[in-house]
DNA sequence: TACATTTGCTTAAACGTATAAGCTTTAGGC
DNA sequence: GCCTAAAGCTTATACGTTTAAGCAAATGTA
């Protein structure tokens, strides 16, 4: 690679200090007091050059390199990868370059990334945390270290953490299949203690509590996320199987489960919405391909990036040790999965 | 943020100089001819006060800051997403870290991203290069910046890079859609002299040849990328709205192309593979969601990725002006789609 | 003329690290 | 006891940048 131009490459060919370059070229000549000439000479010699600051030089010099790491559970998901794509661009409009990692779910990587970046001196982290992460993240914290929780968060620890209202969106989508007449909705999540998963399992819950229908225990699997594929099918098969299936309707947790289950139910010849209503968190390709378009939870993924990029920007300017928690709500996008009667406008 | 611990900090801790502390911690011991009661002192010390190195002022000291940029076309499409889980990790199994951007096809994006990342010292780049890139990748060449053309590259330009063997890929699968008795093969391809579409289209062109096949103009399509869902629903309108279609097979060059044209052909109520035989590059989720199943080209994203990063290493530690080519083969995935005769095997 | 102020620049120090070179102290040889 | 060598450390310098402080010359004031 060829040698850069430095400020002192600049100066010798001008003739002066490396101090005068740097004065001309941050636009502080007046408050140093450089002569006309000189300052037009070094600005001429410096474009001639095609002089570009050394960020590496500036970082150290401020201990600050306008770099946020981010790292997400999963960047083959195109939830994450969307994610990430915005933030990036967020990031790029404050002056700020993105580090980036997917953990894959995987403690050790995540806490390897949040090393890496941090010996990298990034000015601050954005993170999806993974299950059993939280010890990270309190060291984060005890550290002082900036950074925002995206899409989950724990429960017993308070953090800068920036999700998608998830009680609420699961809520209103069980309420929908309920006013829809479906009286036995079931939902497959992961089994994990991660709030974007307990808050959907709750809104779940209330939802039909506030509906009067009396929770079955029967309805709620969880599948540990490692071998997702084959407990998704196992547990559709036990819910399907049977004539009279125990459940009438499923709400599925994320689109990784969606697919999954979609993928299953295609398979075994399972009619939507007739023998069975769909709502399914978060939106895929592949919905548009079901015989019966997919209703889903769509997830404002650019008020999620944002915020994060901005409570970010704050924390590392402000340095206070209080924590925001910022909630974006959602929409459904009805499709025709999650209502039996065709001449209903219900979705 | 609480102030990291350095060098400094550890030598005024023990009561010597930071350089004994520098030689203790590097493994310098004996070179430096440290004693040993030092040297065990300096040890605890550093590990109990957690001791990071600054790469900071580690990449400053050495030029070298064991960084790499890599930018994709568009990270929102699960095919770069791949590549840039599996990079990220590569790089990571090298002692690198990844800066990570995300061009979105555009060429000022594309510079932007560039020359953040030069100015940030990368010590290389992977680069997805956008249609009309050329004089930029020429400016790094000039410039002597390691980096190596992922995906795709310039005719004209010899540079490093990794590919597909795209026109052995979309010769084979051409020529298989012959064999199974197709008799007029369309193809939908992106407009754009970047090679990864150029090697498509005369792979298309040569198993037309090869087989005796005339090339009629009428078969081929490429659309602008910028407005692609609309052009390439006109394009399939024009193939298959008139009774005797145009085409009696279809392949599409990328899977962005293919899951817009199976919407429409979804939508249309064509037969597939009866009234058109579909052949993808690349695939898709949605794929296992169509009636017929999709019969696809799948890229080793695996071997792409490793002889990337490979490579950008040869050319960061060799500094040669040689240039290598890489060519990854593809294999094709028969689904159900490309083949008429149920009887056959020929996939 | 003498002094103060302004102008226009340079020097020096710092960020955290690495390392060549130099400086003491101790040990060894005679 | 003297010299040499080895051992064990420190000092100095550098990477590229920024900025406070300092210095010399020019200008202004009385």
């Amino acid at each position: 690679m060829q040698k850069r131009v430095s400020l002192k490459d600049i100066a010798e060919k001008v003739g002066v200090s490396t101090a005068l370059v740097s004065y001309v070229l941050n636009g502080k000549e007046k408050e140093a007091r450089v002569g006309e000439a000189a300052a037009k000479k070094i600005k001429k010699v410096a474009a001639e050059m095609n002089y570009q600051p050394n960020l590496i030089a500036r970082g150290l010099k401020f201990g600050k390199t306008h770099t946020i790491g981010l790292i997400v559970a999963d960047i083959s998901n195109p939830f994450f990868a969307m994610l990430a794509r915005i933030i990036e661009l967020e990031a790029q409009k404050r002056g700020y370059t993105v580090l980036f990692g997917s953990s894959d779910e995987q403690l050790e990587k995540s806490q390897n990334l949040i090393n890496t970046f941090l010996n990298r001196q990034v000015d601050g982290l954005i993170i999806t945390p993974v299950a059993g992460s939280q010890s990270q993240i309190e060291v984060l914290q005890d550290k002082g270290v900036p950074f925002v929780l995206m899409d989950r968060g724990f429960s017993e620890t308070e953090t800068n953490m920036v999700v998608t209202d998830n009680h609420d969106a699961m809520y209103n989508a069980v309420q929908l299949l309920i006013r829809n007449g479906y009286k036995k909705p079931g939902i497959i999540a992961y089994d994990t203690t991660l709030t974007h998963m307990t808050d959907r399992i709750a809104g779940y819950k209330d939802a039909l509590k506030d509906s009067g229908i009396r929770f079955n225990a029967k309805w709620l699997v969880k599948v540990p996320y490692g071998n997702y594929k084959e407990d998704v099918t196992a547990a559709l098969d036990r819910f399907l199987d049977v004539k009279g299936s125990v459940v009438d309707s499923l709400v599925f947790a994320t689109n990784s489960i969606s697919v999954q289950s979609l993928k299953v139910i295609h398979a075994r010849g399972i009619k939507v919405p007739q023998d069975l209503g769909v709502i399914s968190f978060d939106e895929s390709d592949v919905f548009d391909f079901f015989y019966a378009p997919i209703t889903y939870i769509k997830q404002n993924l650019q008020a999620i990036s944002e915020n994060a990029v901005q409570l970010l920007m704050q924390s590392i300017d402000a340095r206070s040790k209080k924590y925001t928690k910022v909630t974006v709500p959602s929409i459904i996008i009805k499709g025709k999965s999650s209502n039996r009667s065709k001449t209903s406008g219900g979705g």
